[in-house]
DNA sequence: CGCTTGTTTCACAACTTCGTGAAGTCCGTA
DNA sequence: TACGGACTTCACGAAGTTGTGAAACAAGCG
């Protein structure tokens, strides 16, 4: 292993800290951030129980606990190669995806919340009115959400375009 | 009061803590999404820190603590009616705004992060190509939240004229 | 079959966060 | 200038989270 070679491992491993200690301040638990940072930097996407144990210096059952949560929420999938014993976790192409279809549901339920509210004052109410408007104001966030991921799928693929001329 | 008041005032507090909890789902500290969600619930959008102290069932010492974040973050600010002394918080009317442009500065952390990780991995890797467009991703999330702010601006005039006729 | 390797479960300990009570500080008022 | 009310600070205790080690479990392979 040559010393650029160390040192670009060194570069690689302050980057999956850091962008998981960011991720985690979004409010994702600690150790799946800092799995999806590392799965991140890797040519394939894919890592074994054994590597993210290594890379992130966490034991076994911390592995384990992590990408339970990650395979739910259908951030990471789960394979195994024939006739070994070991699991591999892919990252999903569509992460990003996913990651703000969860955030939509999230407006969903505040549009709930924020309607009990409305009935229990009353629109004739500044109280009344105001989450109302709360309420439309998060409403069209979840239309604009939706259309974002239109918008995103486009520009993306002129964005690999323009990438590759 | 009468028992059709009672029956409001509970159904209002049960929408305060319900509202409360889910934007402490969101990632904001409970306390101030529990005091911001009682703000919104008063006509006036102001309370004095004994009326939160009294409406949330919390010490003193908890509202100056959770205000504090409130207002340094901009959600609320401090008045105090000349001659008293008492401090008098009032929800901003741009508090969404405030919202979304704090998450914008997120997007903005993110897009540093992750060119860190470009240079240490090089355009030339695969990994490195995912970190670039992660970060296209991001960037481009960062155009829509701005140009969001304009849309929703427009849409809420046109809302609010609808809502009068 | 039993051994080996890899994963999961579970109870525990460390850490962090959170809200409180009590003491302290500030400031207008008499 | 002394009083009183209101806000703030601080240290503590409670509660919840998080990651670990150890043991149980599963599955290929000799």
């Amino acid at each position: 292993m040559t010393r650029v070679t160390q040192r670009d491992q060194q570069a690689v491993s302050q980057f999956v800290e850091r962008f998981g200690a960011i991720l985690s301040d979004t409010g994702m638990a600690r150790m799946p951030a800092r799995i999806l940072a590392a799965l991140l930097t890797t040519d394939s996407g894919k890592l074994t129980s054994a590597e993210i144990a290594d890379l992130l210096q966490i034991s076994p059952a911390a592995v384990s606990g992590a990408v339970r949560y990650l395979t739910q929420v259908r951030i990471v999938s789960r394979e195994r190669e024939p006739g070994s014993r070991r699991d591999v976790y892919r990252m999903r192409d569509d992460v990003w995806y996913e990651a703000t279809f969860r955030k939509d549901q999230m407006l969903g339920m505040i549009d709930e919340v924020l309607s009990e509210g409305v009935t229990a004052l009353g629109t004739h109410t500044d109280a009344g009115a105001r989450l109302d408007e709360t309420r439309e104001f998060f409403r069209f966030c979840h239309g604009e959400l939706g259309s974002m991921i239109e918008r995103w799928k486009a520009h993306r693929e002129k964005w690999i375009a323009d990438r590759e001329s």
